[in-house]
DNA sequence: ATATACTTGATCAATTTAGTCAACTATGTT
DNA sequence: AACATAGTTGACTAAATTGATCAAGTATAT
């Protein structure tokens, strides 16, 4: 379980544009450089980012790429999710065993920590904001959990 | 993010290990056959469970694996441990871009958001024994996560 | 003795992740 | 209009990880 490439690239892009925002567009090439990421690799991330609606792109020559919507009112979940497409996957049916005798269900109670588990994580991603992740400190305290583990 | 075949089967082994503890060693053939994995690939899984100490085994006529301790006893954060090595794999430095212009270390909020969310499903996945998975609905309320936030 | 069953390490296939490439389209500037 | 900049697209490749198999052992109860 990690943070992968793609997730870890796109977070830092969007910052990057984050503290952009309001001024002119961030190009590809400006962002490769400044974050260290292959300029191909970049556009394909952006690509993603802007195929959910998170980032907007602008063509010739002082184009690129800005954000959609204010910092504040963006979440690290909808990042994770364009390039992704779900954080957390389900496991149930997955794998062989369980599909032809699964032990996921009424045998046993590994499924539903398997979910609360995968809701948590969304939870927690969801609760923090481009905003958040401007600031020095990390975000303060973004999530509250109390509900998740008496969901029935 | 996901939980992996690994993870899966050896929570599925040591649930079925936990409802014989108490009894007759399980061979990795009987259990091969209840919970639907291949046989030499539970061999391999509570090989690793037994170099953490999680299980014992018994060779000979009647042999198989046994739990080492009490179900309560083991937490599931401990299982994941023994078949994946880490829980929660660092990302700092892992990727070119963070390792030589490192965004992650007082310009940005990036890092504190991987940490916490690393130390939050450690602390999920170690709130949860193998009595909690025993259980039709799963374990009750395992764990505090408020202290999470406030960290520093 | 012998059948049962764990032990070990190597190997292999499938999948996912990371990154590259090339050909193209749109747009601002001159 | 020409041109340079820069986004667009999809296919492609390489590397890493995961999932699974295999073979040649060793130990032990009966």
């Amino acid at each position: 379980m990690r943070i992968t490439s793609s997730v870890e690239y796109a977070t830092r892009l969007m910052v990057a544009l984050s503290r952009a925002f309001g001024q002119t567009p961030l190009s590809a090439e400006t962002l490769s450089e400044t974050e260290n990421v292959p300029v191909d690799y970049v556009n394909q991330i952006l690509l993603r980012l802007k195929r959910a609606g998170l980032v907007e792109s602008h063509r010739g020559i002082r184009g690129g790429y800005t954000l959609s919507k204010r910092p504040e009112q963006v979440k690290l979940g909808q990042v994770v999710r364009a390039v992704e497409g779900e954080i957390f996957e389900s496991v149930c049916g997955r794998y062989e065993g369980g599909k032809k005798d699964c032990h996921h269900q009424g045998r046993c109670g590994i499924s539903p920590v398997w979910r609360r588990l995968g809701a948590m994580i969304e939870e927690y991603f969801d609760g923090i904001t481009l905003d958040n992740l401007m600031q020095e400190q990390g975000m303060p305290c973004p999530v509250k959990l109390e509900g998740l583990f008496h969901e029935r």
